[in-house]
DNA sequence: TTGAAAGCGGTACCAG
DNA sequence: CTGGTACCGCTTTCAA
């Protein structure tokens, strides 16, 4: 007979009053890319678990939606805010260090000494698969980068010239149009066109390195015979693609649970702020890649 | 100089003196299936555009976390409620239908006369893919349904038995215990070993043929000369994979967009809301399936 | 322990 | 138009 008589406490009178509310806020680059997906799916599971709402936004790389969605979650008093973005801003990164809520940058560029910060060592990760393939027989190597500017992917891309540089072997870089699989695809094509004659072309990413294979299908080039495939992030896809992509693991349910738990510890004021976390990842060698030449006639 | 002193207004005071937030509440199933992200990422992106905030819950198909989350967006008395889930409740649905809240419902099983109510006419596209598959030849068919007994999961499931019925074709259900890539994997190879023999394989959702691919390929079996394979949602990869997936289309960015706009509308106290919208899938043709056994030798 | 009252930071209405 | 004031619904404090 009560039944209908159900009571919802309004949570905005209840975080007016305690001046704070029990949301938090994240704010990523593109949810289309399973990288960013997968940090954001722990950390929605982790707020749920402890009671908090997620509110989320979407840049699409671009700065001005960044500063709109930092807005409004300062304008919301989330209890933290993690921003997992490329396309960080100094001007971003100010705005965010006058106001005093606990923050996470994940793949930022810029960031704040006040901050807690997760960084990816792509550089790392490049070398050891750059190592792996040299040591395969490959010389002339591509790179597929990213069509945006953005400080991580430009990591990964220095970090493969001067690897290649290192061995003094001849490196291209194709710089894609697109993004996701219609990148790789595309790229592919530039790139068999350009005469450059690689035997291995690495990705900047796994999805994009899903296009390469796809198109190298299509020209009747098999992997990893005559041409070594790799990817970045080891999302689960690649596992499932033909044949199973070489990659780079990074540990992005880890990432989304050192960033959530950082949220929280800043919140009660934790620690002393400002720490800054290097992950490593690792390489993950599947059947996409292969010695260069089967029957090799060099020495 | 004044540059420190910005201002944000506190948005909990704005929606408690207006009564109402000027902010979406998003429920989803399961965000690592991309038929619910796309129509997520959809909601989000118009959301943004016009100034809402969007507030995002996974159920991960548990009717708790479903009946947890309609709780805090009530509490936040959000503008409109998005349920993309396929876990619908019957006291779920009247406890919305308790508050003055505009909902929206996709691919929900029980739903609500006030709400808006878009449903997918699964049956007809299922119907049309097992006529194709049937006009090519095939006649022994497996279908890999969901692990779990979900009502628009099911709607394929019997509609393919229904089908198969009407041409008195041997049909067999294959219930995998898990999901996504690898629940196709694992479903096909409890196929192949049940000695069934089918000549064509459908799955409820294209993440499931993905995996089914990759254990077809991995036993030697060639798609679409030993065997048809095909999906449904027609998610972008579904053109990336080898061969590329024949597969039912499901206009999720539309979806998303219709769903937007029924919460705006009705919360500018709209037309007669309650209106059910029923979308037609739409067969897309690709290489993954294909007339059975090149070299037939009956009539 | 219980209850009344003062805020939290805006909105909206109303009088000047 | 401009400025003052009541009020949104919950938390917190302070008094009874």
């Amino acid at each position: 007979m009560m039944k209908e008589m159900k009571y919802y406490p309004n949570l905005h009178a209840r975080s007016l009053a305690r001046r704070r509310s029990r949301t938090i806020g994240v704010i990523l680059s593109n949810l289309d890319n399973p990288f960013f997906l997968d940090v954001f799916r722990t950390i929605e599971t982790l707020a749920h678990e402890k009671g908090y709402e997620v509110v989320v936004a979407a840049t699409h790389y671009d700065v001005a939606r960044l500063h709109a969605s930092i807005k409004s979650m300062i304008g919301l008093r989330v209890a933290g805010i993690a921003a997992i973005v490329s396309e960080m801003e100094p001007s971003v990164v100010e705005e965010l260090s006058n106001v005093e809520i606990p923050v996470v940058f994940y793949d930022a560029w810029v960031t704040n000494k006040k901050a807690t910060n997760i960084k990816i060592n792509y550089k790392k990760g490049t070398q050891q698969l750059v190592e792996y393939l040299h040591s395969l027989g490959h010389r002339r190597m591509a790179f597929i980068a990213y069509p945006l500017r953005l400080q991580p992917t430009e990591e990964r891309r220095t970090a493969f010239l001067e690897t290649m540089g290192h061995y003094s072997a001849p490196a291209h870089i194709v710089l894609p149009t697109s993004d996701g699989f219609f990148a790789g695809r595309d790229a592919t094509r530039e790139l068999l066109r350009s005469g450059f004659g690689p035997t291995a072309i690495l990705c900047v990413n796994d999805i994009t390195a899903v296009g390469v294979l796809k198109e190298l299908r299509d020209q009747g080039i098999s992997v990893p015979k005559q041409m070594s495939v790799a990817g970045f992030d080891n999302i689960s896809l690649a596992q499932f693609t033909n044949p199973p992509l070489t990659t780079i693991h990074i540990p992005r349910d880890h990432i989304g649970q050192l960033a959530f738990e950082a949220l929280l510890s800043a919140r009660s004021g934790g620690p002393a702020q400002g720490q800054e976390i290097l992950i490593d990842p690792e390489l993950i060698v599947r059947q996409s890649t292969g010695a260069r030449h089967l029957a090799s006639s060099e020495a």
